[in-house]
DNA sequence: TTTCTGACA
DNA sequence: TGTCAGAA
């Protein structure tokens, strides 16, 4: 019960989902625009992705890379969210995806700060290395 | 300093 | 998609 609630809490701003996702901020905009995602607003209209957002940004990346279009993404997307939203079998649309120890390490020190100087030192390789293609 | 929106190429 | 401008 509580997890659903965890992966939507952790919020994070656009620099952090950039270096975590590797993508523009132009391109997490336009699928936003595309309702590929949904971040919460925040203070002053700034977006705040929920550790959710940042896989499904994962997720479109990957899936862009595999040649589908935002359309077909964005299908996709829907797909699951109604799945969930009937809370039905996995038997055939079994893409639940496990949050990675290491993403979470990963993402455990972005959140904790730390990283001033070498912030992009960090994640770039490391989860480049889990998400490459 | 970082992000936002809108717009042009 | 990248990038610029002007504002918050």
């Amino acid at each position: 019960m509580s997890d659903a609630i965890r992966r939507n809490m952790a919020l994070f701003p656009m620099r952090i989902v950039m270096q975590l996702t590797d993508l523009s901020a132009r391109q997490i905009r336009y699928y936003e625009q595309h309702e590929l995602v949904k971040p919460v607003r925040t203070d002053s209209n700034q977006r705040l992705f929920s550790f959710n957002d940042v896989e499904r940004l994962l997720e479109i990346k990957k899936h862009l890379e595999k040649g589908i279009n935002i359309a077909g993404i964005k299908r996709m997307i829907h797909q699951a969210a109604d799945g969930e939203r009937m809370g039905r079998e996995p038997s055939a649309l079994k893409r639940q995806e496990p949050t990675d120890p290491q993403l979470h390490r990963l993402l455990k020190q972005q959140l904790n700060g730390g990283n001033r100087l070498d912030q992009v030192s960090l994640n770039q390789g490391d989860i480049s290395t889990y998400f490459k293609r």
